[in-house]
DNA sequence: TGTACATCAGTGAACGCGCGTTCACTGATGTAC
DNA sequence: TGTACATCAGTGAACGCGCGTTCACTGATGTAC
């Protein structure tokens, strides 16, 4: 292999991102975080382990890093399924549909976002304070203006995002964690789950 | 620690019982599968590691095996909560609860059951056969019962079953993996996701 | 009842592996004069 | 413009660890005579 070139000064955030880029790759290819090692990273990077510590404390900031990085991009993917539309309900719709479609194009990244160990994660990635100022956050707010709009049965913005979660939660990583399962059609399946919770948070159409 | 007695001839049976129990125990305690070694489960037995030999082929087939009983568990727990009860739509919605509250219960081996990597399974214990021929099968029989019974909206019971369990799915390992997250108060939030699924299932009162 | 023998559950030592992390270092880049 | 020096990104070797697995073995248990 070529030798990589010395950074120059100040430039030390271009190794950084290699570094972030290639441990992603790494955890896509392998389909696995354990193999996302400091060891396995710096010889996809190019260069030896102990430069990974100029970069980040320890393996799991880097990890970390990966982490947050993906929050962002299902994030953006959510909001950018909504751009330029207005109505509340047809708001979270999309929204559910592109963070389904988001983890099934991104099954690995989804799966260390959210199916692994809570335990040993920093302070400053906390599930609250990560979670609650992105996505998770967006869709409160739209969630309260389908309430005021008349668009819920329920009434508790808390209640209907956690439910909606977990709805789209569970189609998504059952999906991803039992792909041999004998499934039926993979897109009406997807629609169905989503169209039947969808009629129970709807008002009833007499009213009350 | 008192020397282990020698098993007697044909007793095989009782060293095997106690590596699955240590097995077990050792996942529970540690909530992380890969903490479950040879070497662990050895120690924690009384006895050397080549002795696991003597019992499991290898370390996956100890872990599948710790599965398979988690599996029956699970099917005994759902099948548990039904006895005495023959309205097919009540025996549907105490399943729900009883697989929700198998999960929250007995976290770790529903993490291993049902979030970890479908790959390295041995072909005796593919997912088809497994889930098909215990909980999902006997589910999939209520199902078939109700839509008889006219309580349900859709008529296909392979659509039906997936998406009950991708619900209850997600109410589970989104609780499971996520236990930080500001929830709502917990009973609340799965009675509020359970009935509103149950509501988008039920067909319209006044007919189509 | 007593003795020689076969069985086979469990042992102890060793293999090679990849891991996270540390440490003193090197040497190209940039700067001060 | 030229030289001596400081900086600091990245190196190379080493640490101790726990892992899965193998192998030749031991010695208590059971059996045949």
């Amino acid at each position: 292999m070529a030798p990589r070139s010395r950074a120059r000064r100040g430039d030390g955030l271009r190794l950084r991102a290699e570094i972030l880029a290639a441990a992603e790759r790494l955890l896509i290819d392998s389909g696995d975080e354990s193999a996302v090692s400091i060891r396995a990273v710096a010889q996809a990077v190019g260069v030896t382990a102990p430069s990974i510590y100029l970069h980040f404390a320890d393996r799991n900031e880097l990890i970390f890093a990966v982490c947050e990085e993906q929050f962002g991009h299902l994030d953006e993917a959510m909001e950018h399924a909504v751009v330029g539309v207005s109505d509340p309900w047809e708001r979270i719709e999309r929204k559910g549909r592109a963070y389904v479609e988001f983890g099934l194009t991104n099954p690995e990244q989804y799966r260390v976002l959210f199916t692994s160990r809570a335990d040993c994660t920093p302070d400053r990635f906390l599930d609250e304070r990560l979670i609650a100022t992105s996505a998770f956050g967006h869709l409160i707010a739209d969630i309260e203006a389908a309430i005021t709009a008349g668009q819920l049965r329920s009434h508790d913005s808390a209640m209907v995002a956690s439910g909606l979660w977990m709805m789209v939660h569970g189609i998504t990583s059952l999906l991803i964690s039992k792909p041999d399962f004998p499934w039926p059609d993979r897109a009406q399946l997807i629609e169905h789950v989503l169209h039947t919770y969808s009629s129970g948070l709807r008002p009833d159409p007499a009213g009350r």
